[in-house]
DNA sequence: TTGTACGCGTTATCAG
DNA sequence: CTGATAACGCGTACAA
């Protein structure tokens, strides 16, 4: 394979002369130019890019680390993606399934400069583990943390639920059976301390209704509509804890003769492509943004710009649910 | 930060020296290995990778081109992610969403070096635009593709299809409906093709049966549970495109009062998660060994070696939907 | 067992 | 407008 030697000797010039022609430099004589170019082009020459990742000490790659794929983590890949291709940067994958290893490997391959800067999705190790490798690059997480100086563009969903809950009450909902994802979550923490001060402060009565907790696929709204059946005192309102369960549930329900919101309010959240489609009443969450903005960080990290982020507001999305 | 030489320099030793400690290699003594080592450890020194790419010539990067996600492709990539990690390569990822131009970013990157080969699952560009970067190093892909020397994993479906229809014969089936997967594209018509050798082999009466086409998803299926319904000359066993349709199918038709297989038989294709839950007779399709083998092919190139691969087949798994 | 010195392919500074 | 040459950081013949 023709290194930039070779073309320099051919051409009878210089490499210096070779790399001002290749990244469009000025001083160049345009009959030099003219020459270059063509034998770059008879020879099929392109710059090795190693050299230049040792040469100007980056690769234009950066890291993306998380646990497993699913469909939220996806559109998040695919805005990052987006956002990073724009300026040049590829993406590459360390899918983890929980081994800390992994994600090692990616965090020695930013100390190694193999990757410019690393995106920690959805962590494996301890966070002070992590933090001891943000000296060597960039590193921001979707993740919450305390006391930790890691970038994030979490979001606290406390006041989003209260939103949800406002709009139920407005709308005249009064027996509201809120279902929450995954036991011990961090969001779902902060769904039922909203959901408790929703309720202190309109001095709601208490429901016997059980507690719904790691609810999040179609087949768990499925249940929850035949539970919901099957009783006598009946919610007259379900905050689901994401679109795939509001979508299983009002499917059942309005299959079986109910009526929706007539008989029974539903909402989901994070507005993913089935609330549209279902026209459920949902919280918009900002994924896209969210990627956009990770991006925006590493990339003032990197030149050290101060590029201004995009402000993320979960957005109540109104529709025929409710 | 620090690099060999000033290691080299505390330690009062050569650079290779420590590169020899670095790697492990003999014919240094303990002594100095150990002061070596401490040195190494004490400044938090790593060995710059892009150096090591550059003399090397290779990357231990394998890039993986796709048009989108969808579960079989994850399913695939995992797959061959997890037999490149063994070999010590890593993933970067390109999803190109059908536009030409990403999947030349990576072609790019093999011819700079930056790739050490590339797993084309799904192509965008021309193949002979593919071809013409093979001299650059591995190609390999999922799909068919003729006239061409890119090595693949693809595999014919029709014997396949066979296998399902003959299933079928065998447990009395005879008003046989095929769904199809997407229209124009080589499974389906090589399914067209079984189908129709089938009908003539046993002589079964043509039947006045739509054509269904382009019918992928759980929604499919359900929708045509509502056909079959309405029928009044209904097919007696239908072969579902994949096991998502198969899903769909089953569910509703089963919810309303009929009895699979007894009213109806239902086979799926693929062998997904959805089709064991069910209990849906199904083809497996061994995506896995596929993945496996198109990174020993890699794997082969680079090295070559001559290891084997896994031999592909298709195999019917029998449940209780038939 | 250890060291010297060159090559990997570029970019960029500085002199001309 | 152009050229020599010093980095960038490492691996490895070859010599000692």
């Amino acid at each position: 394979m023709a290194n930039i030697q070779e073309i320099a000797r051919l051409a009878g010039v210089s490499t210096a002369t070779i790399s001002r022609v290749i990244n469009g430099h000025p001083h160049v004589s345009e009959s030099t130019r003219k020459k270059v170019i063509e034998l770059i082009e008879q020879l099929d020459y392109v710059p090795n890019g190693n050299a230049i990742s040792l040469k100007k000490g980056a690769t234009c790659l950066i890291g993306i680390v998380a646990v497993a794929f699913n469909p939220l983590l996806i559109r998040f890949m695919q805005a990052f993606t987006q956002s990073a291709e724009k300026h040049g940067f590829n993406i590459t994958l360390f899918i983890t399934n929980g081994q800390a290893e992994k994600e090692l490997v990616a965090l020695e391959m930013l100390k190694r400069k193999q990757l410019d800067a690393i995106v920690c999705v959805l962590r494996s190790n301890e966070w002070n583990v992590i933090e001891s490798y943000t000296k060597y690059g960039p590193i921001v997480t979707w993740q919450r943390l305390e006391n930790s100086n890691i970038p994030s563009v979490f979001m606290d969903q406390y006041e989003a639920y209260c939103t949800g809950l406002e709009h139920l009450y407005s709308k005249g909902y009064r027996k509201i059976l809120s279902i929450y994802p995954m036991p011990n979550g961090l969001n779902t923490k902060e769904r039922m301390r909203a959901h408790s001060d929703f309720v202190l402060k309109y001095g709601i009565p208490a429901e016997k209704f059980p507690v719904f907790q790691g609810k999040t696929l179609v087949r768990d709204g499925e249940e929850l509509a035949r539970w919901w059946i099957s009783q006598i005192n009946r919610p007259d309102a379900v905050f689901c804890a994401n679109d795939e369960v509001a979508a299983g549930f009002i499917t059942v329900i309005r299959r079986l003769g109910f009526s929706v919101p007539g008989d029974v309010g539903i909402i989901g959240f994070d507005n993913t492509e089935v609330a549209h489609l279902l026209d459920l009443t949902t919280i918009h969450y900002p994924v896209d943004q969210q990627a956009e903005n990770a991006f925006t960080i590493i990339q003032n990290m990197i030149d050290t710009t101060t590029k201004e982020l995009i402000p993320l507001n979960y957005t109540l999305v109104e529709r025929q649910s409710t």
